[in-house]
DNA sequence: CGACTTTGACCGGCGC
DNA sequence: GCGCCGGTCAAAGTCG
């Protein structure tokens, strides 16, 4: 079943590349080259076949093979130039589609940047509320760790406290207003004295995820991190492989058959360090059995490779989208649309509480029906079919920031679509190794307020299919999106994912830094999804 | 022989 | 308190 079911599959995504490919030739070649092709080809194959026959054959006969054949030729040619025409159709409506989303991006990306110069007005404030509790997080040292495991447990009381009080189940979940002053201080305590001890403590940290053990350690003093603080990524793919690779190295530990969906759930643990915490779910659709839904949890405590960076930028972007925008919603009193938050990011993020993965909004009460770690996930199926495109919603939106899964080669591609000018972003792995790391380190070395922007600019000027986009719109859009709190938190989370890693023990590196709002406020960790390299 | 997978048992949370 | 369910453990099996 699984083999044909494997099958099906592949002959849809083979479908789907020639589809593909004529798409490419009719459109870069500007008419009539499938035409022209089919005609050198035929009048190929006829000299050939003259050539085989010998003299002795009688000249009428021929001539009526040719008479056949350029029937069949012309036959031929109207099919293709029929299918032309479709495909140029197709292209018509997908960039008419692409013209309106683009409109619509523009627009939400204005509203959105008025609200966001709201919503930090508010952040800054309770910032400077909470001022003793930022300060914890900043200029730490190895030997203020003691000092701050008492303020973070201090802090985590009071947060339970406010959590008690305010009679919303959401609590550490959800006031991800409380991450500025005490999460990131717990986060990333954690993750420092993880990363200045693990190497000589054996103690398993970050294995102890059961809320009874970090209830335990927490009257021990020790470090850990709270389960029902850790936002989960789910990353929905379409893959025909059990797992997709994603540069981490993991070792299944279990599998079990989760109540309403018969395909059975692997768990997958990190093995590239022994200690690594990471883990993942694996498990099918119930809708789409092509569609693969991985689940990372936790933080990494080594340096990861390219592309396991590459993932780990994706989700905890991802997630610190959903913390951040979170935070700024629970401040507002009154929740603005999820639908912009969602779009300006320009991703594919669903808040789930359940099996099923709603629409990410940012609303207090969708958020607090669950006790269970918040969960994203990041749907990259829609980037592989264009049937998708004209659905005028965030998910249409999303696939152009986000990594797509080559079902061929079983590789997560970090790419932005190349037709896609008004996002340039381009986060590649694979064949763009080298360009990925360029990018980080110049968005290391430039001020942090040009970062995004002049990574914009020189990816457009480098693209000559982006300058088909006009200057104005990538202006408006480099502006909306750097001004935008969210990202840009959601940004230096990537950087330091990205940074970090280089030989370093990012999982710690969570850093704020002042000034240009670019500051890392976020305790959660970077995540890297990317599955598989294990062995089978 | 070591690394990995499989699979039943076990444990804790949660709802009734 | 009980049972269901998700997650994890660990012994046995498998593979290279």
């Amino acid at each position: 079943m699984e083999a044909a079911f494997r099958k099906s599959i592949n002959g849809g995504l083979i479908k789907e590349e020639k589809r593909n490919k004529l798409a490419d030739q009719s459109s870069s070649d500007e008419e009539g080259f499938i035409e022209d092709s089919n005609v050198l080809k035929v009048g190929k194959e006829s000299e050939v076949r003259e050539d085989d026959n010998s003299k002795s054959q009688q000249k009428d006969i021929g001539s009526d093979k040719e008479d056949d054949q350029l029937q069949s030729v012309k036959a031929n040619m109207k099919e293709v130039m029929k299918e032309n025409l479709r495909l140029k159709m197709h292209l018509d409506r997908i960039m008419k589609d692409y013209r309106n989303l683009q409109l619509q991006f523009h627009n939400i990306v204005q509203r959105d940047a008025e609200k966001s110069n709201i919503s930090i007005i508010n952040t800054r404030h309770a910032e400077c509320n909470e001022a003793e509790f930022v300060s914890l997080s900043l200029g730490r040292t190895s030997s203020d760790t003691k000092k701050e495991e008492l303020s973070k447990i201090l802090s985590k009381e009071k947060a339970e406290e406010e959590d008690n009080k305010g009679g919303l189940t959401l609590g550490l979940d959800c006031k991800f207003d409380l991450s500025v002053k005490t999460t990131p201080t717990e986060f990333s305590t954690a993750n420092l004295s993880e990363e200045n001890s693990s190497e000589e403590v054996k103690d398993e940290k970050g294995e102890t995820w059961p809320p009874h053990k970090i209830l335990k350690t927490m009257r021990n003093g020790e470090d850990e991190l709270n389960p029902s603080k850790r936002a989960k990524v789910s990353v929905r793919v379409r893959c025909d492989a059990p797992t997709m690779n994603d540069g981490c190295q993991w070792r299944k530990y279990g599998q079990k058959i989760a109540k309403g969906n018969p395909c059975p759930r692997a768990y997958y643990r990190c093995t590239v360090a022994p200690s690594c915490p990471v883990r993942k779910q694996v498990q099918r659709c119930i809708e789409d059995m092509s569609i693969l839904i991985t689940t990372y949890e936790g933080t990494h405590n080594h340096p990861l490779s390219l592309s396991a960076t590459s993932m780990a930028f994706t989700t905890s972007a991802a997630a610190s989208m959903l913390l951040s925008g979170s935070s700024s919603t629970s401040e507002s009193g009154p929740n603005p649309p999820a639908t912009d938050t969602t779009n300006i990011n320009g991703l594919n993020f669903y808040l789930s509480d359940s099996s099923k993965p709603k629409p990410f909004y940012l609303q207090n009460s969708s958020i607090s029906s669950s006790s269970s770690p918040p969960t994203i996930t990041l749907d990259l199926t829609s980037s592989s079919s264009t049937s998708l495109l004209p659905q005028y919603n965030n998910r249409s939106m999303s696939s152009n920031y986000l990594p797509r899964y080559n079902s061929s080669t079983n590789i997560l591609n970090f790419s932005s679509l190349e037709s896609n000018p008004l996002l340039p972003m381009s986060w590649s792995n694979g064949a763009n190794n080298k360009n990925q790391e360029i990018s980080s380190l110049s968005f290391a070395k430039r001020p942090q307020e040009n970062i995004f922007q002049s990574y914009l600019q020189n990816n457009t000027s480098a693209k000559p299919t982006q300058t088909l986009l006009s200057q104005d719109t990538i202006a408006a859009a480099t502006k909306a999106i750097t001004s935008d709190p969210n990202f840009q938190s959601a940004l230096a989370v990537a950087l330091t994912s990205i940074i970090g890693s280089g030989g370093r023990n990012h999982a710690g590196g969570i850093e704020e830094k002042s000034g240009q709002n670019l500051k890392v406020t976020e305790p959660f960790p970077v995540l890297c999804s990317f599955p598989s390299t294990s062995k089978k």
